[in-house]
RNA sequence: GGGCGAUUAGCUCAGCUGGUUUAGAGCGUCUGCCUUACAAGCAGAGGGUCUGCGGUUCGAAUCCGUAAUCGCCCACCA
């Protein structure tokens, strides 16, 4: 081991170890006795691509899975994909379109064909990605929400809810994206503010030659005006009561009518009214049996029902209507406007309020259990801000828009029947007897019944992710659903709590009669550097593979969680992932250095025992410390307490004591008692850094076939020596004061000196300063040596005769500025403790603290002013 | 238009129920060092009136109010 390289190299050692934890199937998880862990991935769409947003959320569960299976726990890691219904279909249109092929021009078989052959030559490709970071799923567990199990579960639900009475038919004004031509769920439309224009357009009134004036900024859509409303308390129209407008250039004559819906603030007061191409409009249609006029086809041109511009796409009619009304002069004004525009979030279409016949699911009783779950922390929330947006949502809710125009996903089991009406099974045979069943006729055969050709939102299957995993709502009674169920953390990012967590919660409850998780962790964001989103579009992403492959999968887990507090969006810059290289080095060299020692039959250095009670008590202190931050989900603290152990005081402190003398051998006890530390060093930090610490582990000493770090236990809590900790602590003041006076005096490492030392100092740790300072003979002096440099610690005075070199006009100055400064401090406790009101108010033991302070400075002052006294 | 959150060193953030913090860390910066594990390193140094203003309190980065800036979520103002 001796000739190691002095840099590590981690892609040996990743595919290495990745697949030996394979090949021992390390991942796998079966139920037994001991406590579950699980932990269901968010999952990724089937045909999707790493990014930094996947790597940041797998990091993190891997984590905890991999932290809790060294608790003990019986961890298991369940991956899988979504068949990502709108996104995926919009692919594989897009490749057939690409080779000249038209959706519409295949049936519905050769289509999914297309959609299969597409989904097994992409799919998995993420899932392969995932164990390069060094993912421990359960691979062998690994599903697809169109499997056949999760397929199934879809159906089953559908059924179950329709029975229930709460998922109904009908025609609703719905979000239509009219490039994937499908309806959407209001969650999946994103409101963006955009630059537009406010066209104020002259409708006549009919039978004079007076004109209104109404602002819309949808001057196409007058083509399916059928009235135009005012508010009744707007005086300036109160002549129009019972009259009659002319649609600008439509010429067609509507009603003016009446309502206080209508601002009379906003634009002119005069709102058209389109009850078929706008929410509000429609409610004022139903609400005064208004007409509606669908003037789009489901593509976004104008329709036959139009009347004119029949087969333009909307927005060229926009700017030809213009024109043309321009032309007849019928626009008042044109003025700038600022509005939210609504886009589709899969394809970004500007979406179109369409009304149509769709499928709901009623969510109000579904909302409540799961409302309150959160509210009384029967599942938790990390950060907890994420409750009020979870409680806002939940107590709004709205009915659930679960049918697509699509093809790829699950079909509603509804099939319609020839005379009307339709009826929900489970499949084609149950169909058939609940058709004749509810026709009354015997007749009746399969080819009579119609599938209701529609799909179901994916969401609707993602829901029941963490309870179809384990088969729960197909065989509730099964074995792993009773045990892994409920699972115990969610990682996932706060931009899908309605889309999924929300909803994951509620059918929770509804299909398992439990909640799903006990905690919901809320991932940041990953930014650039200027703090802009990451995302194809912009270019702005670095390729997670080729970060893994420049720093290592350790080096950039490492460096995503630094800065990751949860629920903190992070600025994603390579100087992280940098950290986390070199702190894999640091881990390297400190093996390196280890496994080149000697040992022999020696009588342990008495540095090297001091230390080793030292570290001791060091590594206790900061086990309690992470197990207390990574309890709160405190992940990137607890990742710092470990690289400061590891590198502030294992290897720039411990090591360096116990490090023996150029060519010499290091004495047994210690030996052994430095690689325990190494390999509980490794522990406490594989969880972050799974590869090398595999791979060090291994080397530590000799392992068995299929043993590895994964199993090995995290240190417990333990009670640590604060005392000696302390103690220590001083010491590294004194090193440090000798670096100093050396660096000032410019005397090399390899000279000793002589330190000389005040009443005050404690001698137990003399061993090590000694060593670390270089320093040949600890003497305790009585009075002060003018020709010595000096430094305090605490309120000891130390100093090292240095008899050429020593400049008392300088030793003065160093003196007289912790004069002034201690001068000031005990000024300040001093005011504090001479406020009668702070000492009659304050706990008793915060005024023993400032009398402390008090007495430590004084004492300080004391020192400080004898040697000022020594030197004048 | 409603709501929520943030504002602490050049950057990213800790600072949990006010009191050993006249404020800490990591990174970056600066100054020395190729000292026999590591220059992806070592030894040091500098850097903040805790966004402004008011209040509560013996005591405020921490609690309250207010203003500003930024961010997020929700909402049917054409």
């Amino acid at each position: 081991m001796n000739e190691l390289a002095s840099k590590y190299d981690p892609s040996a050692v990743e595919e290495k170890w990745y697949a030996y934890w394979m090949e021992h199937r390390l991942f796998h998880s079966e139920p037994d006795n001991r406590e579950p862990y699980t932990i269901v991935i968010p999952p990724p769409n089937v045909t999707g691509v790493l990014h930094m947003g996947h790597m940041l959320n797998n990091t993190i569960q891997d984590i905890l899975v991999r932290r809790a299976r060294m608790e003990g726990k019986n961890a298991c890691w369940v991956p899988g994909t979504d068949h990502a219904a709108i996104s995926t279909e919009a692919k594989v249109v897009a490749k057939l379109a690409a080779e000249g092929i038209n959706k519409q021009d295949l049936s519905r078989e050769q289509f999914l064909e297309h959609a299969w052959d597409w989904t097994h030559k992409y799919g998995g490709i993420i899932l392969e990605q995932l164990r390069k970071l060094g993912a421990s799923c359960d691979w062998e567990r690994t599903a697809f929400t169109m499997d056949e199990q999760r397929s199934q579960s879809v159906i089953r639900v559908f059924c179950d809810l329709y029975e229930k009475g709460l998922i109904y038919r009908g025609v609703r004004m719905v979000n239509w994206d009219p490039v994937a031509l499908t309806a959407l769920s209001d969650e999946e439309v994103i409101y963006k503010e955009e630059q537009s224009k406010l066209y104020h357009l002259r409708y006549m009134v009919e039978g004079t030659d007076k004109y209104i004036v109404v602002a819309t900024t949808r001057p196409e859509t007058i083509l399916g005006d059928t009235a135009v409303c005012v508010n009744p308390n707007d005086e300036r129209y109160g002549w129009l009561k019972g009259k009659r407008v002319i649609v600008p250039m439509v010429g067609r004559s509507v009603p003016i009518i009446m309502d206080d819906y209508v601002e009379m603030d906003f634009g002119t007061g005069c709102l058209k009214v389109t009850p078929a191409h706008d929410v509000n409009d429609y409610m004022l249609g139903d609400k005064y049996n208004l007409p509606s006029i669908d003037i789009f086809n489901d593509n976004g041109t104008i329709s036959e029902a139009g009347g004119m511009y029949v087969g333009m796409d909307r927005f060229d009619v926009r700017k030809q209507i213009m024109e043309d009304l321009k032309q007849a002069d019928l626009i008042e004004k044109i003025e700038d406007y600022v509005n939210k525009v609504g886009h589709s979030e899969r394809t970004d279409a500007v979406i179109e309020p369409k009304l149509s016949m769709q499928w709901f699911v009623k969510m109000e009783s579904l909302a409540r259990p799961a409302l309150a779950a959160v509210e009384e922390g029967d599942i938790s929330f990390v950060p907890a801000k994420f409750r009020n947006i979870y409680r806002h949502w939940m107590t709004s809710i709205k009915d659930w828009c679960i049918s697509r125009q699509l093809w790829w996903g699950h079909q509603i089991p509804a099939w319609h029947l020839p005379e009307g009406g339709y009826v929900v099974a489970e499949n084609e045979e149950q169909a058939l007897l609940k058709a004749i069943e509810k026709t009354g006729n015997p007749e009746l055969t399969l080819s009579d019944l119609r599938r209701d050709p529609d799909c179901l939102d994916t969401w609707f299957s993602s829901w029941l992710w963490p309870i179809s995993l384990f088969n729960g709502i197909l065989e509730p009674e099964n074995e792993e659903f009773k045990y892994y169920y409920p699972t115990s953390d969610l990682v996932t990012a706060p931009d899908i709590i309605f889309f999924w967590v929300a909803r994951m919660i509620m059918a929770g409850y509804e299909f398992a009669g439990k909640k799903p998780f006990g905690n919901v962790y809320f991932t940041g964001i990953v930014r650039d550097k200027k703090g802009r989103k990451m995302s194809k579009s912009l270019g702005n992403s670095p390729d997670p593979l080729d970060l893994i492959e420049k720093y290592g999968a350790d080096g950039v887990r490492m460096g995503l969680m630094l800065a990751a507090p949860a629920g903190h969006d992070i600025m994603y810059d390579d100087s992280l992932c940098e950290q986390g290289r070199n702190f894999c080095n640091k881990i390297w060299n400190s093996f390196r250095l280890i496994k080149g020692w000697e040992t022999a039959e020696i009588e342990q250095p008495q540095s090297a025992r001091l230390a080793v009670e030292w570290f001791d008590a060091r590594l206790a202190s900061t086990v309690v410390e992470m197990n207390d931050l990574m309890s709160k989900f405190r992940i990137s603290e607890a990742l710092m307490a470990v690289y400061r152990l590891f590198w502030d005081e294992f290897s720039a402190w411990y090591l360096e004591v116990v490090k023996p003398g150029y060519g010499q051998p290091l004495d047994k006890t210690t030996y052994e008692a430095t690689i325990h530390y190494f390999d509980m060093l490794l522990r406490l930090l594989h969880p972050f850094m799974p590869f090398i610490t595999e791979e060090l582990w291994q080397h530590l000493c000799e392992r068995k076939d299929g043993e590895s770090i994964m199993y090995a236990r995290i240190p417990e809590d333990r009670q640590a020596d604060e005392k000696l900790i302390a103690d220590f602590d001083h010491l590294k003041e004194v090193v440090a004061g000798i670096r100093t006076v050396r660096k000032q005096k410019q005397i090399p490492q390899r000279d000793s000196l002589t330190l000389n030392v005040r009443e005050g100092h404690d001698s137990r740790l003399d061993p090590i300063i000694t060593k670390m300072g270089n320093i040949s003979e600890i003497s305790v002096i009585s009075e002060k040596d003018p020709a010595a440099a000096g430094f305090i610690v605490g309120k000891v005075e130390y100093s090292i005769p240095l008899t050429d070199k020593v400049n008392v006009e300088e030793e003065l100055a160093k003196l007289n500025k912790d004069l002034e400064y201690y001068t000031k401090f005990l000024a300040g406790v001093e005011k504090k403790l001479g406020n009668e009101k702070f000492v009659a108010n304050a706990p008793e033991a915060v005024v023993a603290i400032e009398r402390k302070k008090k007495s430590d400075a004084e004492e300080k002052l004391a020192t400080i002013r004898a040697a000022i006294a020594a030197l004048s």
